[in-house]
DNA sequence: TTAGGGTTAG
């Protein structure tokens, strides 16, 4: 206050107003600095008040649900203290901390109060947040009741508080039901629904796998003179990939369709098409679709050129694989450890597995670390051409290096029984699961199936004991081969049998 | 540069 004493005492000017009336004189500015101020202290005050407990909480007493609640009578008597209205900020304040403490039955209270004895407008924000927080708790009614009562406070609903409605109810499978007689009632208190809320909508749709309504809705939309964003079509494309049913001329329509407009397309969304196109075997498309975005002048990267080298190798064109891999290093794109998998995987297909195992070497000086699947492409690829020297060679290595996995134990584990060196076999099944790799029971499967077939089945119930050990679920076929093994070696007597299930 | 997305074969 004596900041503003000051000017008037430098000049000598005597303050004659406050001499004769006592009261200050009021100028405009003053009043409006006052006021904020006067706010500011009452919000202070406040909250204040609310970091300590209410006086009935000290005293262990509960408080009566009907009263008005603690927070609400210190935003009262706090702004009543500085003569001056409560703020938004106010009730912004006392919203925030009631949800926080899930205090809802007093948060009614304080919206009946804001509803009843407040003038001002009350900001929309405030009730798209409550309506999220209503929905984030599972409070759907309350969050539809909410919105069809914005106006009660003095605020006009629009498509924020809509999209916030639309957002939390499409989340859950009951009151998702409830969405078209709100957007219905919405039409009559005239909110206006934009791109946003038939954005949240296709969503919703494509989360719920109704790609087809989502579409169909997309057109609607666009035939009422709406322009959906690229977003809402990407959507669209990634949901119709991800959908077994949809057939390739389905997607390959909806990315033409998506052309037609003029739409920015993404790598994203050609990446989505490959992959897809991949996964129905239609490897040479994928190859297409990977050309049309060079056209369309995106570059693709080295993910979209790992997925059609696969495809292109699985089709047996290796001349193109080859071209592929060159036009990757062309583009100076890094080839990284699954690219390098990929192109091993073709080498050992045409049965240049010591070239892939060369590969190895090459890649590692150039920086690009094996993993332990490189290692399993080329063990297997030796284990498939019987060279099981070269096989117990790369074993050791991959000992060596760490690079021992579930997938390269099975297949060594197939091999040694296959060369009939049961003993190592079941030295490395021992091995495999005390270092925490539990054969699956297809796995399990194979091998009592291979050592039933190759005649030690008392070797396999031997297996069968550890399974059981590590509570793995057997499948029949394991069981058939079993009792096949069984039948074929009436020598098994029954002492054994008994002998080699309680070992 | 990142985002999301990628590899075997039984």
């Amino acid at each position: 206050m004596s900041l503003f004493l000051r000017p008037s005492f430098s000049k000598g000017i005597p303050n004659t107003f406050l001499r004769k009336k006592r009261k200050w004189p009021h100028s405009p500015y003053k009043t409006k600095w006052h006021h904020l101020f006067d706010q500011q202290q009452a919000m202070q005050n406040l909250k204040q008040l609310a970091s300590s407990p209410p006086p009935s909480q000290i005293q262990g007493k509960t408080q009566n649900p009907n009263k008005t609640p603690y927070l609400l009578s210190c935003l009262v008597t706090s702004f009543k203290a500085y003569d001056c209205e409560p703020t938004t900020g106010a009730y912004r304040f006392l919203v925030k901390t009631l949800t926080q403490n899930s205090q809802f039955t007093e948060l009614d209270l304080v919206l009946l109060h804001l509803q009843n004895f407040e003038k001002f407008e009350t900001p929309e924000r405030l009730f798209s947040d409550l309506i999220r927080i209503y929905g984030d708790n599972g409070m759907f009614r309350e969050a539809i009741d909410l919105f069809f009562r914005i106006p009660k406070f003095r605020c006009v609903p629009t498509v924020c508080s809509l999209n916030s409605l639309l957002s939390i109810l499409c989340r859950n499978e009951e009151y998702i039901q409830l969405v078209p007689e709100i957007l219905t009632r919405c039409r009559i208190m005239n909110v206006r629904i934009d791109e946003s809320s038939f954005s949240i909508l296709i969503s919703t749709l494509c989360r719920i796998r109704k790609v087809d309504y989502a579409i169909k809705l997309l057109n609607s939309i666009i035939d009422d003179g709406f322009e959906p964003d690229r977003k809402v079509y990407s959507l669209i494309l990634s949901s119709l990939c991800k959908q077994k049913a949809t057939s390739s001329s389905q997607v390959i329509g909806f990315l033409r369709e998506m052309k037609r407009v003029k739409l920015c397309l993404s790598i994203v969304d050609f990446c989505n098409v490959i992959r897809y196109l991949l996964t129905k075997g239609k490897n040479i498309d994928a190859f297409g679709i990977l050309n049309d975005m060079k056209t369309e002048g995106i570059k693709p990267d080295i993910t979209c050129y790992t997925m059609v080298l696969n495809g292109v190798i699985e089709e047996g064109d290796f001349i193109r694989a080859e071209e592929l891999f060159d036009e990757i290093l062309i583009f100076g794109l890094i080839p990284d450890v699954n690219t390098y998998n990929v192109y091993i995987n073709g080498l050992c297909k045409q049965d240049k597995v010591e070239e892939g195992y060369k590969m190895i070497g090459w890649m590692e000086n150039l920086g690009c670390k094996p993993n332990s699947e490189t290692y399993k492409i080329v063990l297997e690829a030796f284990c498939k051409l019987r060279e099981f020297n070269r096989a117990g060679e790369i074993w050791r290595e991959m000992k060596l290096k760490g690079a021992q996995n579930l997938h390269a134990y099975r297949i060594m584990v197939c091999a040694l029984i296959r060369r009939s060196e049961i003993v190592e076999a079941f030295q490395l099944i021992e091995e495999m699961v005390n270092r925490g790799f539990v054969p699956s029971s297809s796995t399990i499967e194979e091998m009592i199936s291979v050592m039933c077939k190759a005649g030690f089945v008392a070797e396999a119930l031997l297996m069968l004991r550890k399974v059981f050990d590590h509570a793995i679920v057997l499948q029949a076929g394991a069981w058939e081969a079993l009792l096949l093994g069984l039948k074929l070696n009436p020598g098994l007597t029954n002492a054994t049998l008994a002998n080699l299930v309680n070992t």
